[in-house]
DNA sequence: AAGAAGATTCGCT
DNA sequence: GCGAATCTTCTTA
């Protein structure tokens, strides 16, 4: 799956590499304690998008997964840049290529991912859209989630194995 | 009203 | 490898 950013100096295109999945009922997942107007969109209908902010710096990016009024989402936490690659290096600093969308914070920096795109329907044209896989994923690996402690133990983080620009030491990849 | 925790990143040692 | 930075949100430790 691939992912279209539209931005005043072009477009960007990013091949989703890693994620994470926060189900209903899940204590990890932001939406556990009910709905509140920062989580609100990840009770929307799947494939709208849930951009929160954590640590005092980064932004998330995740999409909407359950029905509306159900509580899931699923976090993008890494991708491989396709186009619109200066656009990205522009917004990371300059970072080299492996750096750019590795982690689920330097994925909402170089894409300039904030909180004005929290809500909007990512299955439709606008300033951000899913779109169809530039190239098939190949091998799906899984393991524990990054950076929680409850419900730490469950396998909800899928990758592409062998991937570079996964997030994560390289004995996961 | 105050405090702690948090789906992270970067720079320094 | 470790710790600081930095601030919003939810809980009441």
């Amino acid at each position: 799956m691939s992912l279209v950013r539209e931005l005043d100096d072009g477009v960007a295109i990013v091949r989703i590499v890693e994620t994470e999945a926060y189900l209903p009922g899940d204590a990890a997942a932001h939406s556990f304690r009910g709905e509140t107007a920062r989580n609100r969109s990840l009770f929307l209908h799947r494939g709208h998008a849930y951009v929160y902010f954590i640590y005092g710096n980064h932004y998330c990016f995740n999409v909407s997964a359950e029905r509306a009024g159900i509580g899931g989402g699923v976090l993008v936490r890494a991708g491989e840049p396709v186009a619109g690659i200066a656009l990205m290096r522009a917004r990371r600093n300059d970072a080299r290529d492996r750096d750019l969308l590795r982690g689920p914070g330097r994925f909402a920096q170089a894409l300039a991912i904030d909180r004005s795109l929290d809500g909007i329907d990512l299955c439709k044209a606008g300033p951000l859209w899913l779109g169809a896989a530039t190239r098939p994923i190949g091998d799906v690996g899984e393991s524990r989630r990054i950076g929680i402690t409850k419900e730490a133990d469950r396998l909800l983080r899928f990758f592409e194995r062998g991937n570079p620009f996964v997030s994560g030491p390289a004995r996961w990849a």
